[in-house]
RNA sequence: GCGGAAAUAGCUCAGUUGGUAGAGCACAACCUUGCCAAGGUUGGGGUCGCGAGUUCGAGCCUCGUUUUCCGCUCCA
């Protein structure tokens, strides 16, 4: 394990050292759990996202893209139950350095009068026997009573300090009701603090005419709401599916683990509309379309698992995650939730606008169901750095890093490197590049020993070397050195794009989903 | 947000009991070489995370602060 947190951070200092991944305004000290991608980063991470998007929007005709903004009416995020769900009071307790939902811990003590008057209940039960009346007892007896009228007390001074979010009120109730800490036993709280874990910021540029909006927590309900705007002019047949990639925003209270927790990172998101009653035979077919998308990669079944919830959000009723063997543990890179008509059905209720489809074949117009598909293309990014870094022992005792990441992936496809940087194998060297580079990333290099900018080339993935020599300038041949086998083979200049550009391309892996 | 540890060149690090910064690799130019991290010469790059304090003098001691890592906590 030490060794596999080792890799991990060798992995991390590689994506800075080679242009991937920067610590966000890093020359002010950096910004918490922010970070930029560099000149080889964006390039993974577009291929990364194209390898989705085409996966899911030319692969499948009935599901198709949209682009929302990040800005949406802020009902719409108590509609989806962000503003209430994203809001939680915290509070520490000072001995065993804990923290908990203050809300949790109360509703904890609301649960221990109920259990407290199920003793009372169990007792008497036993004490009268066959003349036990429950009905009559729970009713009646005064130690009972009094229990609920404290249970029953505190659960209205509970709801009043919620709706109103009086944080010192929710800390006088901990404190009156004497609620301890599970771990060390003491009542040593700190203050209650709110985390609200929505960004927000002001629409309008005069203060008074302003409106509190919010960044967007999840691209899911950019879907939600555009799902008529969608399927009217598609006119699109249920089931269809809707894609959107693009950024979301939450304010973690705690950040961490590099780029696998950001407070801006990157969803690439698919909401496949059914008729109500199938979406639990659509929910299978969705978690076995997408584990086969993750090992097209090639990385190994076995870096794979799926983690079905047992407990499940308020929407849904069914929901997976995928997860990946990254050096910290197996991690959730994807969801797969059956989030039923919970979503549309609310922005119904709060928007007061009809979200029917019409169903032509019953005759009759209802909320679909949804499966959503939820990536985060950030913690693909990881995975794929994490499972692609090797160091390998050569032949002659050096070690060589290597970037082994799918073709398809590759930031730079073809590095065109001439052998000596004089005799006219520089300017042929461009020649190759000028007209590769119009298929595929080309990188051009002629500094140091051929062997070191192999070696280059190697830390940050590049597939295919071609090197120049002098004996090009006669047989218009060239050597093409594979990144992995790091063999070299012979060919023709005008055969390298044949040769090539199926290996790189996304066709070759998006061939695997068929 | 709490506790622990850390912060010196792009990277990895050294820096003695306090005396105004070094190495290797990397980077740039030139020479030599030419198929798996070659050699030589020269050069660029650091107000030692930031701010105070103690001191004649602070990379080093004290306090504060920021960031990162580990643990806790949280995670639609």
């Amino acid at each position: 394990m030490a060794q596999q947190e080792d890799v991990f951070k060798k992995v991390v200092s590689h994506c800075k050292e080679y242009g991937f991944v920067f610590p966000s305004s890093e020359i002010y000290d950096g910004l918490g759990a922010v970070y930029d991608y560099g000149q080889m980063g964006v390039e993974m991470k577009n291929n990364i996202k194209q390898y989705w998007w085409q996966s899911m929007v030319l692969l499948h005709d009935n599901i198709v893209g949209i682009d929302s903004c990040i800005f949406m009416h802020p009902t719409i995020w108590k509609a989806s139950g962000h503003v209430d769900a994203f809001n939680d009071p915290l509070i520490d307790n000072r001995d065993s350095k804990k923290r908990y939902r203050a809300d949790v811990l109360i509703e904890d003590q609301l649960a221990k009068y109920d259990e407290k008057i199920e003793k009372e209940v169990a007792k008497a039960a036993k004490r009268f026997k066959d003349s036990f009346n429950e009905e009559q007892f729970r009713t009646t007896s005064p130690r009972v009573l009094e229990i609920a009228a404290k249970r029953d007390a505190l659960h209205e001074r509970f709801a009043k300090a919620m709706n109103a979010t009086d944080l010192e009120e929710l800390r006088q109730i901990i404190l009156d009701e004497e609620i301890v800490c599970p771990i060390s036993g003491t009542r040593n709280w700190t203050e209650v603090r709110q985390f609200n874990l929505m960004f927000s910021t002001e629409m309008g540029s005069t203060a008074d005419g302003a409106m509190k909006i919010y960044l967007r927590p999840e691209t899911a309900q950019g879907i939600f709401v555009n799902y008529l705007n969608v399927q009217k002019p598609g006119r699109m047949k249920l089931p269809d599916g809707i894609a959107q990639i693009g950024k979301a925003f939450r304010n973690e209270i705690v950040a961490r683990q590099f780029i696998f927790r950001m407070r801006e990172f990157e969803q690439m998101e698919m909401q496949f509309f059914v008729k109500p009653g199938t979406e639990l035979d659509w929910f299978p077919k969705w978690k076995e379309t997408r584990l086969k998308w993750h090992k097209a990669l090639g990385f190994g079944d076995d870096h794979y698992r799926f983690h079905d919830h047992d407990k499940l959000a308020h929407y849904a009723n069914a929901a997976t995650d995928i997860e990946f063997l990254m050096p910290f543990g197996f991690k959730e890179v994807e969801g797969i939730h059956s989030r039923t008509n919970f979503d549309l059905s609310q922005h119904e209720k709060y928007s007061g606008k009809q979200i029917k489809y019409f169903d032509p074949e019953l005759g009759e117009s209802y909320v679909p169901y949804v499966i959503e598909t939820s990536i985060g293309v950030d913690r693909m990014f990881l995975s794929v750095m994490c499972a692609s870094y090797k160091e390998e022992q050569l032949e002659n005792g050096e070690t060589r890093v290597v970037l082994a990441l799918p073709p398809a992936l590759a930031p730079v496809k073809l590095a065109v490197l001439p052998l000596v940087k004089k005799d006219g194998l520089p300017e042929k060297a461009r020649e190759i590049v000028n007209d590769l580079k119009f298929h595929f990333n080309c990188q051009y290099d002629e500094k140091d020993s051929i062997g070191k900018r192999y070696r280059r080339q190697d830390a940050i993935g590049t597939p295919f070397c071609v090197t120049v020599d002098h004996d090009t300038l006669n047989d218009n041949c060239v050597t093409l050195r594979n990144r992995d086998t790091m063999q070299q083979e012979r060919v023709a200049i005008d055969q390298l794009n044949n040769i090539i550009a199926d290996q790189v391309s996304l066709t070759s892996l998006l061939k695997k989903l068929q």
